[in-house]
DNA sequence: TATTGTTATACTCTATAACTATA
DNA sequence: TATAGTTATAGAGTATAACAATA
C-alpha cells in the first residue's frame, strides 16, 4: 500500500512556487500516459511535430523558445526526427542562417494519429481538481509564462 | 535584443495542463537566482537540509516521496551530504531497513544562513502575478499535487 | 512476499563554450 | 559585432532493474 501515514512539515517550501511548479509538474507527468510507454517518439517530439503541423516552416530558434529547449539540445533532438524521416528543415533564401522546419508525409501521418491519444491522456492528467479550478490553474500558468490568454475558452482548435 | 515577435500557434498545448506546468517549472527555476549561482550546495541539496532541519530523523524514503525523488538518486544525495559533514544517517532499531537523517552542526550552520536568500529569490519569481493571483496558484497547485492547504494563508485574520 | 535502501547502467536534459556561417 | 545554428563535453536528473537486508 502506498498510503502517506507520514505527514511531514514543509516548512517555506508549502508557500514556494518554484516547489509547488516543481512537484506538479512531476506528477503531471506520473499521471500522463499512467503505465502506457509511448514507444514510436517522445513526448518532446510529439510535441514538436505538433507545432511544427501547425506552423509549417517554423524556425528552428523559435521552436526552442516556445519549448524551453536549449538550442544545442534542440538541434540534435531535429536530427533525430529527420533520421526518422519525419521531419526535413530547408534554408530560407532571406536569412540563410536560419533553419526552417517542415513535417514529411510520414511525419503528418504520424503525428496525426498520435496526437489524439496525447490529448486524450492530457485530459485526464487534472484529476482532483473541478474543471473550474482547471481553467483557472491553466490561465494563471499561462499568465505566469507570458502566453497569451486563449480567447474561445475550451472547445475545438482555434484557426486563424 | 530578446522580443518576441514571431506569434506562433501553440495548438492544443496553450490548454494542456502539463506542458504548461512544464514551461511554468522552467521559467520559475530561469528567475530563481537570476544569474546568481548556487556555489555551496544544489537547490535540491537546500531543500533537503531545510526539511531534515524541520522534520529530525525524517526517513530517506518518506523524504524522496515529499520531493518527488527516485529512491535511488537520494541515495546518492545523501551520501554527497554526508561526505561533506552536513548531514548523518542512523538506523532505527524498530525497522532496521529504514535510515533515519539528521544534520550535522555544520548542516544547522549552513542551512540557517542559505536559507533565508532562497526564501528571498522564491518570493521575486511570481512576477507577472498579481498577489490574489499568486495566492489562488499556489492553492491550485497545493490541491493538484494532494498537498494539505495552508491553515494560516499569509497574514492574520483568516478562517476556515 | 513485500519493503527499504543500494548499486549499476543507460538515457535524457541541461549548461557551457568554442566554432561556422551568415547578417 | 551580433545572431542562428552546430559540435563537443561535463554534469544533473531520470528510469530501470538486480540485489541485500529486513519485515
Amino acid at each position: 500500500m502506498v498510503n502517506n501515514p507520514e505527514q511531514i512539515e514543509m516548512g517555506d517550501m508549502a508557500g514556494m512556487l518554484g516547489f509547488l511548479l516543481r512537484l506538479a509538474q512531476t506528477d503531471a507527468y506520473e499521471r500522463l500516459f499512467d503505465g502506457e510507454a509511448l514507444t514510436d517518439a517522445s513526448l518532446t517530439e510529439l510535441s514538436i511535430l505538433h507545432l511544427v503541423q501547425l506552423n509549417p516552416g517554423i524556425r528552428q530558434g523559435v521552436l526552442a523558445k516556445a519549448l524551453r529547449i536549449k538550442r544545442a539540445h534542440m538541434t540534435k533532438i531535429v536530427q533525430a526526427l529527420d533520421e526518422r524521416d519525419l521531419c526535413r528543415f530547408t534554408i530560407p533564401a532571406e536569412d540563410r542562417r536560419a533553419v526552417q522546419l517542415w513535417l514529411t508525409d510520414a511525419g503528418q501521418a504520424m503525428i496525426s494519429t498520435a496526437w489524439p491519444s496525447v490529448c486524450a491522456s492530457e485530459s485526464r492528467v487534472a484529476t482532483g481538481l473541478t474543471a473550474p479550478e482547471a481553467v483557472t490553474l491553466k490561465r494563471l500558468l499561462r499568465k505566469f509564462i507570458g502566453m497569451p490568454p486563449l480567447l474561445q475558452p475550451l472547445t475545438e482548435g482555434s484557426r486563424r
